[in-house]
Order: structure tokens, then sequence, then C-alpha cells
DNA sequence: AGCACGCCGACT
DNA sequence: GTCGGCGTGCTC
């Protein structure tokens, strides 16, 4: 890091140098104090470099000095060259969330600082064009770079052996004979901006009523929250174009936070269409160099559209007008690790900071945002109607109870019962599509020996391991351990008495192949498509129609249009049904009402048949009469009979570490001084559900309390009342979502 | 997060 | 006798 150190005018030395706090990138307990360099003072926000044991930080000016550490042990902190500084209310909000998550601040600024060498000095590059000297010695090679280099762009010398296929000893000759001529170019290609009237939309009614509010939200440049709610179809993201191209047409960034990276590359191309160009992304899988890139080009103003995940929140914006939450619902916006916490609920507080208005936008909304949006918090912007001519699909329920093979059937099938099967023929011999859903990978969730009764397990996790028949190995999914699949049992060696228990999407589709030999399929699951261009090409083959019937997991559930897709099959509609969540229910009709949204998106009318063994469940009679308000309705009457969130407030402490009993022993002390409080519950400690994972023994406690009950300061209070050893953590969970 | 300081096993 | 394992604790 360069320190700039100021002109040492003589009389420096008289004034007396300014003490500031400066926030460090570390989990400390808050700012430490630092002198300025003499005669100097700078805002907020300002970046600095500071002295910290024998190494060189990079810090932020935070707040006034503490004054706690005697004057003799200041350093000093020297502002960043170019004096670069973080918009201030990037920092109002990395102390919001601070507080609210009971994390240090320095270790939520980490978050916002997570591009290495992104205030480093602007490097430049250098490239070559073609000059006036050709050089006496000319080979084919030289003719060739010269002729490319003809065409007057600038480019590296790799670049330049690339395009004219030679080597770059060959362009590194012709730059020596002066026929190549270097010139400078800034470091990075500047980003195209996107063009609001690129290409106008074409909106329904009621997709035009909203983006009307939508646009009207942008212009009035001040906090307001939406509900963009509508089915699956109706073309919420047309809407929220509209609100993109209104924050672009005054001037305004927009921060689009999408729930997983592998969605975000049919986004980019769907932005494209409508603003010409994609959108600036930002999310994990970025380069070192994209980072510094795009975190440059965000707190420069550059960057006027930025898609990405959750880490998204945490970037520079000098002036954000608007911000989205698309798929609001899902749970991969909550983090949950290191710092936790929720990026959906966190974007509503950053809109807050930024008085600009923020869109939840979804077909199936979190209960939370639902009752905001009744309760009038939010605005409730609705899309009733699918687009074009398509329908909402029926659902049917079938009954696995009763829907069973005869005994004396000749194949005899576990999965597909003869009602779907039915229908799955029904739907090939009209050459139509189907879909079969199971959200569960692999061949079998659990394996056990038929001799000794022997259950494979992961020995750092408290989970089955997975068979894998494609791998052939089993597989842990919490840990990644993997082992090749065993032929005998490891405890009492018999071979040929391992049997398979339970479905995976693999075994699924052993059993389709079987029913429908002619049938042609894939499997969609995270471990047999490698990333997102994997993904891809299945959806593509689907779309193609090289594909009949496509048998996957969660990855298949959402955003893709098979216009020939009219039968959905749900194989365990039941799955993570009631493992004590409060949620459990609201995701399973989410997930599953998601799933269904893929039938019928065309002309043709779709079908979705869902096997189940508890028909008579709320969330299955919701689905089945397509009463999407009254499961929510319903849903909303126990979370508050109950006070559960949002009626009352939850956080959790999760105990880890790798000393199972010290583990214990700090969640028994924790529970036992808890202080009393009115309105407070203290429930646990109990295991974790995941009890051991990756060899770290987990305990948790929950804390329920009633809305008006200020948690952080009950949580605060309580831990300060323990000492914890350091090879025990204690996580502070606010708002915790799931119970693993 | 680094990095140092500080107590217990296999090496020149 | 030392080099080095990573447990614990501090950094304005």
């Amino acid at each position: 890091m360069i320190r700039a150190r100021l002109n040492p005018a003589s009389h420096a030395e008289i004034q007396p140098k300014k003490v500031v706090g400066v926030l460090l990138p570390l989990p400390l307990a808050g700012a430490y104090d630092y002198k300025l360099p003499a005669g100097t003072d700078v805002p907020r926000g300002t970046l600095v470099s500071a002295p910290l044991g024998n190494r060189e930080v990079l810090g932020v000016v935070w707040c006034d000095a503490e004054g706690t550490v005697g004057d003799n042990r200041l350093k000093e902190a020297v502002p960043l060259d170019g004096g670069p500084r973080l918009p201030e209310k990037l920092c109002d909000f990395i102390d919001w969330v601070a507080d609210y998550t009971l994390n240090p601040p320095g270790a939520i600024l980490a978050m916002a600082l997570r591009s290495r060498g992104a205030f480093d000095p602007e490097t430049r590059r250098i490239a070559y064009v073609r000059g006036s000297v050709t050089p006496p010695r000319m080979s084919a090679a030289r003719v060739r770079a010269l002729e490319i280099a003809g065409d007057g762009l600038a480019r590296s010398v790799s670049g330049l052996a690339e395009d004219a296929n030679v080597s770059a000893a060959v362009v590194r000759g012709l730059v020596t004979a002066g026929a190549l001529i270097p010139t400078e170019l800034p470091e990075f290609a500047p980003f195209r901006q996107p063009d609001p009237s690129f290409a106008g939309p074409k909106l329904g009614d009621d997709q035009a009523t909203a983006a009307d509010a939508l646009r009207q939200a942008v212009t009035d440049t001040k906090f307001s929250a939406h509900l963009l709610d509508g089915v699956t179809g109706s073309g919420k993201t047309e809407v929220y174009f509209e609100a993109i191209a209104a924050a672009l047409e005054t001037g305004k960034q927009v921060m689009i936070l999408l729930p997983e990276i592998a969605l975000t590359i049919q986004f980019l191309e769907r932005f494209a269409a409508r603003f010409g160009v994609r959108p600036a992304e930002w999310h994990s899988d970025l380069s070192q160099k994209e980072r510094r890139r795009t975190y440059r080009a965000v707190m420069n103003g550059e960057a006027r559209v930025i898609v990405g995940a959750r880490s998204s929140l945490f970037l520079p914006f000098p002036e954000l007008g608007l911000i989205i939450v698309d798929e609001e619902h899902e749970q991969a916006f909550k983090q949950q690790e290191g710092a936790i916490y929720h990026a959906r609920d966190m974007a509503v507080v950053r809109a807050r900071i930024e008085h600009c208005p923020v869109v939840l936008a979804s077909a199936t909304p979190s209960l939370e945002s639902f009752v905001n949006a009744s309760q009038g918090r939010y605005s409730h912007l609705k899309l009733t109607s699918r687009h074009g001519v398509a329908e909402m699909p029926r659902v049917e329920l079938i009954d696995l109870r009763h829907a069973r093979d005869p005994v004396d059937a000749e194949k005899k099938a576990q999965w597909l019962s003869p009602p779907l099967r039915a229908a799955l023929e029904k739907t090939l011999a009209a050459g139509e599509q189907a879909m079969l859903f199971l959200n569960r990978r692999g061949y079998a969730p659990l394996t056990l020996c038929e001799a000794c009764g022997h259950k494979f397990t992961c020995p750092h996790c408290s989970a089955w391991l997975v068979e894998h028949k494609y791998k052939r190995r089993m597989a842990c999914h919490q840990c990644g351990y993997e082992l090749p699949m065993p032929s005998s049992c490891p405890q009492c060696n018999e071979s040929g008495t391992l049997i398979a228990c339970g479905p995976g999407v693999e075994r699924v589709a052993e059993e389709f192949a079987v029913f429908f030999p002619q049938a042609r399929f894939a499997i969609a699951s995270s471990d047999i498509l490698h990333g997102p261009a994997e993904t891809q090409a299945a959806i593509r083959a689907m779309a193609r129609r090289e594909i009949d019937v496509l048998i996957g997991t969660q990855i298949v559930a959402k955003g893709h249009h098979f216009p020939q897709l009219t039968l959905v099959g749900v194989v365990d509609a039941d799955l993570g049904g009631s493992d004590g969540d409060v949620r459990a229910r609201e995701r399973t009709f989410q997930l599953l009402h998601q799933v269904s949204g893929r039938a019928g998106r065309a002309e043709k009318p779709g079908l979705v048949l869902l096997q189940t063994r508890n028909p008579e469940d709320a969330v299955m009679q919701a689905l089945a009469r397509g009463d999407r308000d009254g499961f929510y309705e319903q849903e909303r009457g126990y979370r508050e009979a109950y006070a559960a969130p949002p009626y009352g407030r939850l956080a959790a402490l999760v105990v880890s570490g790798y000393d199972g009993e010290a583990v214990r022993e700090i969640a028994r002390q924790l529970g036992k001084c808890a202080p009393n409080a009115r309105d407070v519950k203290v429930w646990g400690p109990s295991p974790a559900f995941y009890a051991l994972l990756r060899g770290q023994t987990r305990e948790r406690l929950l804390v329920q309390t009633a809305k008006s009950v200020d948690v952080q300061a009950y949580l605060k209070t309580w831990l300060a009342g323990i000492k914890v050893p350091a090879s025990v953590r204690v996580a502070v969970d606010v708002d915790p979502v799931s119970f693993f």
C-alpha cells in the first residue's frame, strides 16, 4: 500500500495532529484511534493506510476519537492517494448491519472492502499500433502481424500475437524494429451504458399499472418498499425493468439482487435485450481483476446497474436510486456463514438509508413480505394474469396411500404411481414434454446393510451418506466427504447385503427408464450438471425438444420456459414437511408452487400431479385449489397465534467447535445464565439438526420474544455474562430462517 | 485476519 | 540440547 506523505512544512510539527476513530476490516470490537498527518482532517468514509502491529492495513475514517488509548501509543494513519472515500451512507449501513446482527462493525466493513487493490492507483495498459516504419527484413509472420495491426486497433503483445497467429517473439521483434508503436490505454475498458429506451416494453394492463407506480417511486427519490407479487409468467421482470429505466433516466444507480449466480446468466441476456448491454455483475466467481474493475466502476459511478448475489449489498454506490430483490422469498438470501444476515431484509434497510425505493419481487412472497404488504407498510403490486394466453396449470393430488400398483403387477413401481405413469404416457403420446421433480440428489438418501443393520454415515457430520450411482460413490451432502461405492458391508463384511433406501433423482430416472424405454430423458441435478454452462445445455436440449422428460432437483424449479412442457410430476411432495421449523410449510408451498409454474406456459394447458401421503394437509389442499392467498392467510394466522415472526422475534445462538464437550459445556452455561426478562423465552440448548457438521459439534439455543422487545440488547446482556474459550464459537443468528 | 509469544515432540 | 507444532492473545 502506498503511504502518501504530505509535504512536511517546517511548522507542521507545531500543529496538533487530529485523532480520529479508524475502522479496520477486522473483527475487532470497535474503531481504533489513529493520528492523522499534521494539519489534515478528512471526513468519515475516507480510506486510510493504518499501521497495525508490524503491518500496514487498509482502514476507513469512521468516527471521533474514543480517547481510551494514551496519546503516546497512537500511530499515524495516512489517507490514500487520490483521497478515495466510501459513501457516507454505506458507512451508516455498515454500522446498522453490525448493530442488528451483533457483529463487530469491522467484520461488516470487511464485506464492503472485498476487492483487493480496489483503491490502488489505476495502472495503464501498454498497447501497440502500427507505426510508419517497415523493417527491411520481413518474414511471413511479420507480414501477417503488420497486416492485422494495420487496422489501427491498439493491441497488447499477446493480443496481437493471437490475432495474427504468430508468436509473441515476432511481435516483440516488430516493436524493437519500430514497426509497432506503444500507446497507453486505460487499465480497464469502460463499461457500456445501458440505454433506457433501447427496446421499449410491451406491457399488459396490470403490468403497466405496476410499472407506473414503480416509475413514480423512483422519481420520488425517497424510501418506499414495494412487493411486486405476480404469478409465474406474469412478467414481473418487464415491470421492474421499467423502474430501472426510470432510475437510469434520472441518473441513478441500480442494484439488483438475485438469490443465486446460476440465475444471473439468463438474466443478463434479458437485460441486454431491453437495455442494449449487459449490466455489471458482482458475485463470488469474479476474478480478482474483474472485482477490481467492477468495484471501482460502482464507486466512481461508471457502472449504472449491478446485478449480483447478496454480497452486492455492500458495494459503494455513490448515487443509488433503486434496489430490486428478485425471488425475494428465496432462502439463499440468508447468509449463513460468518456474519449472518438476510440480504432481503438488509436491502430494505439500505433503501431506507439511501432514501430510495426497494422492489421485492416474487410469485410466492415470504410471509413476512406478504404481511408487510397487507398491512400497508409495503405497496402491494399484483400481477394477476399470465402473459399471453397461458393459464395456470391444473393441480391434482395423488394419494400414495391408495394409489398402489396391483400386487401381481409385472413391473412393480416404487416411486411413480399408476396415475402419474398414466399421465406420463398420455403426455408422451401427445408429443408433449414432462418434468419429474424430486428435491433430492443422488440415487438413494440412505444405504444400509441388510445383514447387520449398519447405516452409512458421514464421519464428520451427523448425516447419512447418499449413494450416487452415476459417480459410483457415496457422498455427504453437508461436507463433501466421499468414498467409492463399497461392494460389501464395512461392519460385517458380508457382500451383496447393501440396500438402497428411499429415492433420489437418479433412482427415479432408473425407474422411469424401465417404464418408458423409448422416452428420451435427462437428469438435472447439481452433481450431474457441473456449473451454469452444463445446466444451460440441458435446458437448451429440453427447449429444443431433444429430450422428452427432464428429471431434476431444485435447479429445474425456476426461471425456465418450455412451451411444450405440459406435465409436471412431483415425486414426493411431502419432502421436508414437518421438521419443527416455523417456515417449513411456507417453504414447501413456495417450492411446489414454483415447480408447478413450469407446466403449461404456452397455449397448451398444464397439469401438475403431486404425490403425497398427506393429501388433507393444508399445503397440499392450497396447491390443489390454487388458493395461494388462502394459504398465506392461514399461515399468517398460525404465526400470529404463536407469536412467531413477523408477530414476534426470534434469535438463535449456535455454539460450535471441534471439542464436543467444551461446546456442550458452554451451551449449558448459556442456557443457565440467560437473563430473565419480560416477554422473552429461551429454549435449549439442544443439539442442532446436524449436531455434527464438518467435524464440529453444534448446539443451539433459541430466543423468542415479543415484537416490542429489543432482542439485540437482550442478547448483548446475555453474552456479556459468559466467558467463551477460543476453541468454542458462539454465533448469533438474528431472525433465523432455518434450524439446521 | 495476521503475527508473535509460548510451552511440548523428533532432529542436526 | 534446538527446530517447530499450532493454542492463545493482541493489534490504536
